[in-house]
DNA sequence: ATAACAATGTGAAATAAATAACAATTTATT
DNA sequence: AATAAATTGTTATTTATTTCACATTGTTAT
């Protein structure tokens, strides 16, 4: 109940970092490091120090004064915080260079995020295995959903398709969608949705560049 | 000088919604739109109307009563705003599955934000053309950053090269950096750093839909 | 002409997030 | 044992961003 209300109160800037100090925090402790400083974690983020503590304290965890944080404790309450203790099955929609990529980059990366289906409308990446992940025909979308009990869709198909596959995703019970396409999508309020955009990333990154250029 | 002061002032997210605005307005705009509404690009944006309404006079633009804003002159104004006069070149530094499918996705994209060369360590890729981009060895690194203006570079290279391709551009004078490693690296404050990371996107998004179970 | 409406523009208030300041405490040093 | 140094934990403050509330003003209908 209490841990129910704190976990909504969490700022959503917050939960972006536990993610980050997590990984952060894995390859410390697969190198044996077994204590870490908020100004270590700090400076691998380019974050303040406060803010690290602040962070944690947060979510209820203290360091010891003059050793820090214990890594794998920390590691450990983090995935208490933001993993589901039941795993959470993920599905990628279209796979083309960026669902590839994706599909790459995450297998075998977190244990409690599967990535358990991957689905295309091209017949020749249907049937096909990548990296562990079955690619089935679009027109199942509905169906592998409730069979592989799949909560979270990536969509990386092209931005014309992104409204339709939105809907096919909201009408199959989808509950979160992390949309990769240029193109926004309307879903209920009781979805989770989050999208991004490189281009617009790299529009920023060129606006500042300019505007340093002004001084 | 006004101009400078004010560019300078912008929050951050506001920019980021232009960039997003000017897209949308792009489409409506092919598609014959002379006017929208400040809360039909909210719609399109799922934000609010009032959050248009203040971006754009952030930066100055004046609507129409009862008309809204005219599309065509709004392109025109963000452009002035967030695009670099002199247009900026960009670099692409790893050519696997995600430099791939940046340089599908952007090439054509943006006139002022042009992709002009990528870089791979793979003798197999060195000296291929995609998309009309033509592929260096990292040597060349230094080289063509200068020769070809270079100012914006994206890295894609696998986690454990991040930080000496880092080093490498900003040794060579690169201006904003781009990283979509899992690896933050540290920069000097003079250069622009933008990190987006893909896993720490989808643990938000499966966090969220954890917690709505919770209610 | 006038009233009703529908939109923009913006100061003020509310909310969210980051930073500063510093007390408390452990460890190391003398 | 006393002092200095280093680090955490937390309240208060500041800064950034969003939302509210409403004045203003063209437009349409009567
Ligand atoms: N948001 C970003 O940052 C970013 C960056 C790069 C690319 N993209 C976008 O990601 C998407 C994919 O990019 P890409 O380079 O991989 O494109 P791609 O063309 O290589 O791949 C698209 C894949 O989707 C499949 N597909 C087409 N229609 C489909 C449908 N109705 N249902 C299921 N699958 C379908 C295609 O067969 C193909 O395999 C595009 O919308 C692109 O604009 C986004
Ligand atoms: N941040 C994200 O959201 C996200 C998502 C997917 C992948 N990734 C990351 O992006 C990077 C690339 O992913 P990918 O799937 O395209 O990997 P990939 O292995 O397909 O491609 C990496 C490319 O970099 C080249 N390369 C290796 N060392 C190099 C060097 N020193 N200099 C220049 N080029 C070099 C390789 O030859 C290869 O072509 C990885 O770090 C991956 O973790 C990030």
């Amino acid at each position: 109940m209490k841990i129910e209300r704190d976990l909504k109160n969490l700022p959503h800037k917050t939960i972006e970092r536990l993610s980050q100090y997590r990984r952060a925090l894995l390859i410390c402790h697969e190198q044996g490091q077994t204590h870490i400083y908020s100004h270590e974690i700090a400076k691998i983020q380019h974050i303040t120090a406060v803010q690290v503590r602040r962070d944690l304290m947060l979510i209820g965890y203290s360091g010891t004064l003059r050793k820090g944080y214990n890594v794998k404790d920390l590691i450990d309450l983090i995935g208490e915080i933001i993993d589901s203790k039941r795993g959470i099955n993920v599905a990628i929609i279209g796979i083309g260079n960026l669902g590839r990529a994706l599909i790459n980059y995450f297998v075998g990366k977190r244990s409690h995020l599967e990535i358990v289906a991957s689905f295309d409308i091209n017949p020749d990446k249907i049937g096909n295995i990548m990296s562990g992940v079955p690619c089935y025909s679009i027109d199942e979308l509905a169906d592998k959903i409730h069979e592989l009990h799949i909560e979270v869709a990536i969509m990386t198909v092209p931005a014309d398709f992104a409204t339709q596959t939105a809907d096919a995703l909201v009408a199959a019970g989808i509950k979160g969608i992390l949309n990769y396409t240029p193109k926004p999508v309307n879903v209920p309020e009781t979805i989770y949705l989050e999208e991004y955009d490189m281009i617009t990333s790299l529009e920023k990154v060129a606006f500042y560049v300019k505007i340093q250029d002004l001084n």
